[in-house]
DNA sequence: TATGAATGAGTTTTCATTCAT
DNA sequence: AATGAATGAAAACTCATTCAT
């Protein structure tokens, strides 16, 4: 384990890494002082090291050198390496809610709704590798930095809210089963979409097909939501 | 990252870990220097804080302190620290695909059959976190050590045997449908019974429920049963 | 020694730190900038901090944030963390001295003067325990920086003045002993009034006793001041 | 405070510091492996260190380069560098507690036993600079090291011991005071024998005389027991 | 076969000080 | 006169690995 910086690929793809061109109308980029900027610089670099080396594997130094900054803004900023790791988990589960908020899926009928909704999570893990990753991190970890993170436990209601409220409505249409727990089909259609991303590697190497390969995405897409979908309507 | 060298939960449940005093009845075995009960003392105490740590959090320190012998053994017999991670994932990986031939499930009908290799993978999983935690490790690394590990890949294949001879069955009897692909459908199964494993800590944090608590299980057990059952039999 | 930005106690008594609301009841001296009422708050926090901390110990980032002003200030009118120091000392020792001109021992009787600079000097350490610190923390740097201080030595001189008239007069009205060192007794009384405050932690540990204890402080005094009367009369 | 890595004086005298020569009968001195003598080893040096530098002064790199190991083995055998800075403290107060012991005072008539006594309190402090600056240093941390030293304690009632017994003969034989604490006594003996030495660099500036200086120790010597006796003896 | 001591090369963190505004 | 952001150099501490016995 001498040196060896880099773990799997680098996986910068997606909205999670990577300072979001807001304000470019703006002409004045690049200003010596700005402090958010700075911020978000170290963000997505730190994103980016954790996700691919874990807590323990990831290197400040290496952090740092690919800032813009130094080592001392990020202590400066972030207290400590925990602190950083602590703020990269923050941001990125942030992302992900925000833009299951952006589904409403609530105007839409309850097949329909669920369909978008099962689409809507296959792609996000599908894309955001770095965000599977760093779930799976933090889970080595026993989740003992997510829970001190303030903003976490509070954001996650709203996806429950979200089937809670398809299934009802699905049911009051005839076309759901009236007894399944909306945790539970959460947890089952996370874990289809989390699975073929998160463990890709084992996978491929056991049955030499890569599961997350782009070839077989819309398969595997359409797989998921046909089986989410047998498995919620009611037989006639 | 001062000190603390737990992460997770210890986890020293099942087969994995814990030399069991198989063989006790025999002669005397406690030899002054038995070669092989130290290699897989060794051996047991790394699973439990590779799977604890992972590959980079784990410290050689610690496993050798919580062993019958010293830290020079360790490199005596494993070499270094990833060539002992190795070994580890080399066992864990070894007692799950011996335990599916066991199974016989090309005597049973095959609705039945498949029940019977989806019950069984859900109760591995939830017994060997161990082993879950690992295969988690090793994906964050890529899988590059176990993809060293000869055995692996030929072990893996009898699962897909077993899938594609209950769905040929399957369709012969007219019970499913024969648009299947069998590894899909394992990584299918996978997918249901490890996630709700390797990532109930944050899940648990998230939406205030451990999904591998034991009063969920039977639940989760049907659920995940009924689903892939759902998932594969032919509509009439 | 990870973080914890406080050593012993606060010891905010006294004279030396804390700027006196003086000067309060005339015109609104709250001018937007105001140096001097800078330089004094600067100097008033530095004094807490090195006497709690030591010259190493203390942290200019402490100090500053406990200002009213910021970092940069602080540089702007000491020019480092040693002038700072040393701007500390030279205020620390400017009072004790001054204070020692107001007590007109050259009126009093001998024995009566000897008594009230026992008194006043045993009073002067008890109270001013960052006085105390502060020449402790000095000595272990070999007095290098008060050396320095352009005022200090000729304070100095005072005392022993004051010393020399009362052993003069006391040899002269037949009371003292004529082979008394002036510089020699002022070691005396000073080591009696100030090991007592000084090292007041350790002794409390190592005898169960905090010599400084209010509750003491009587009778330490009246002994102090009996030992050097001893000391110092003539016998009959 | 850029760099400068001596504050005071070497003070590299006295029983303190320096492996004592014992076991040197046997010769086969410089054994690669001698944990004993490595760890006495980075102990003496330590203890230079910090009681020239105090404890945020000293600099573990310091330490290592004058030992003949590396800085790890500081950290193999004391853990981190307070843990060095409390053995330090140890075996210091643990020397003259011990020598303490060795002066057999209760066998000498009171007044000579009570002339033993400071002497042999005078002729430690003068000699071991190294005791009495890192009494001084750790009372600049409230005593907060010393607290965690469990030998620390028990071993300072031996002292109070000794001057109560030397008190209650003294009273017995009417040559003393009944009215003396003795453990205010003891605290008189030691200020008088601690201030010279460790104030020595304040006061030397302050008054030209450096109070510590050779040619003075037979008289302040001869001074303080004067004084001691003056306050302990029953005048008649 | 087995072991406690030892280590070089890193890794995280801290700190006094300065810069741009 | 005043400030928040920024930094290079150094400090404490850690780790996988090897040596002498």
């Amino acid at each position: 384990m001498k040196k060896g910086s880099k773990a799997a690929e680098p996986d910068t793809n997606g909205i999670v890494s990577g300072s979001p061109p807001v304000d470019a109308r703006r002409i004045d980029t690049r200003r010596k002082y700005d402090p958010e900027q700075t911020k978000r610089n170290i963000l997505d670099v730190a994103t980016q090291e954790f996700s691919a080396m874990g807590l323990a594997g990831a290197r400040v130094d290496a952090i740092a050198e690919r800032t813009n900054t130094t080592k001392r803004m990020l202590y400066y900023y972030f207290g400590s390496k925990e602190g950083l790791y602590q703020a990269v988990l923050e941001k990125v589960y942030g992302d992900i809610r925000a833009l299951e908020q952006d589904l409403h899926i609530s105007e839409l009928d309850p097949i329909e709704g669920m369909r978008a909704l099962v689409e809507f999570t296959f792609d996000y893990h599908d894309r955001q590798r770095d965000f599977v990753r760093l779930v799976t991190i933090e889970n080595i970890h026993g989740a003992k930095y997510v829970e001190q993170v303030k903003t976490f436990k509070g954001r996650n209601v709203t996806v429950i809210h979200t089937i809670e409220d398809l299934l009802a409505r699905g049911i009051a249409a005839g076309q759901f089963r009236s007894d399944i727990d909306p945790i539970d089909l959460h947890l089952m259609i996370s874990s289809l979409c989390f699975h073929r991303v998160g463990n890709r590697h084992t996978f491929g190497t056991a049955f030499g097909r890569d599961p997350s390969h782009p070839r077989l995405r819309a398969r595997h897409r359409a797989m998921i939501v046909d089986a989410i979908l047998r498995f919620v309507k009611k037989e006639d």
